[in-house]
DNA sequence: ATCCAGGGACGCG
DNA sequence: CGCGTCCATGGA
């Protein structure tokens, strides 16, 4: 069993990180520790005042750097919260709010399939469809007397046929799912070629190609694999909430998506990314307790 | 019963 | 190009 202690860490909420949205595979459990599978790795986090404990177990990499990398530990977030805080009294409620989030460096395969999967779909039911692929094509680790499973990979996913999907609850993101592994399968579209670019909208072109990839899905693995933080996913919430904050608009709905996008790129300087975040968890946490 | 969920593909003008 | 429509599924 590994094990690793953060003191006093700035910027570090477990709710605030799992709960924004950004994942689907970490669960809280009845001792209000969270638990999920990064790679081949099962982790439990505790946090309990300015102690911050992970444990796990970890095969094949150090775990200590999987535990900074994943969480983003070597980034120092309260400067973009302040950088964020001097635009409007708004960002500086959300930030208050969720004063606590990362980003969480994700997997980019893993991000892409689970993003395709979350298109008209609600975060619950993302969840349950995301573990069953786990399960059924995923591999099975023990963990404190619990069976978990990793994300399935490429090559074992393309094993699957649409109706096997289907079977798993999918819906018509069943299709989408088969013809992306496909192309990952067959480098048609390269995620290492992709990792390594440099420019945001190089990215987001090839992350286009893939079916089932949209706008939003698009802007979501820039944001949550890439570490792109100049992108700015809209969906409901985010049009919700900015209609709410800036624009006023009596339908939400009929709020215009370009200009939403250009008034975040204005707005929020490079790091509407981060405010998306922020925004999302605020408007989201509050509907829930309403 | 009807609506809605972290949208996208597709066809149409 | 911009816009409407359809797409499975399950919970409210």
């Amino acid at each position: 069993m590994e094990k690793y202690i953060l003191q006093n860490q700035e910027s570090f909420n477990l709710e605030h990180i799992f709960e924004c949205g950004q994942c689907f595979r970490w669960n809280k459990n009845s001792d209000g520790d969270y638990v999920g599978v990064i790679n081949k790795a099962v982790i439990k986090v505790k946090q309990d005042k300015e102690k911050v404990i992970f444990t796990g177990e970890c095969k094949n990499s150090n775990f200590k750097d999987l535990i900074r990398y994943y969480f983003d530990l070597d980034t120092n977030y309260s400067e973009y919260k302040e950088k964020l805080s001097k635009i409007d009294n708004n960002m500086k409620e959300s930030i208050k709010f969720g004063e606590g989030i990362r980003i969480l460096k994700q997997d980019l395969w893993e991000c892409i399939i689970s993003f395709i999967i979350s298109a008209n779909n609600n975060i619950p039911r993302i969840k349950k469809i995301i573990e069953r692929l786990s399960a059924t094509y995923g591999e099975k680790i023990e963990f404190e007397g619990l069976d978990y499973y990793t994300f399935p990979t490429v090559e074992r996913l393309s094993k699957a046929s649409v109706e096997d999907l289907r079977a798993l609850g999918l819906g018509f993101r069943d299709k989408r799912i088969y013809n992306t592994t496909k192309m990952i399968l067959n480098k048609e579209v390269n995620l290492e070629y992709i990792n390594k670019l440099e420019d945001t909208n190089r990215m987001r072109e090839e992350l286009l190609k893939l079916d089932g990839v949209g706008p939003k899905v698009a802007d979501c693995i820039l944001l949550f694999a890439l570490k792109r933080l100049d992108v700015f996913p809209i969906d409901v919430w985010v049009r919700r909430v900015m209609n709410d904050l800036y624009i006023h608009n009596e339908d939400e709905n009929k709020v215009n998506k370009n200009e939403l996008q250009k008034l975040a790129e204005d707005k929020f300087l490079g790091l509407s990314g981060m405010a998306q975040q922020y925004l999302f968890y605020w408007r989201r946490e509050l509907e829930k307790h309403a």
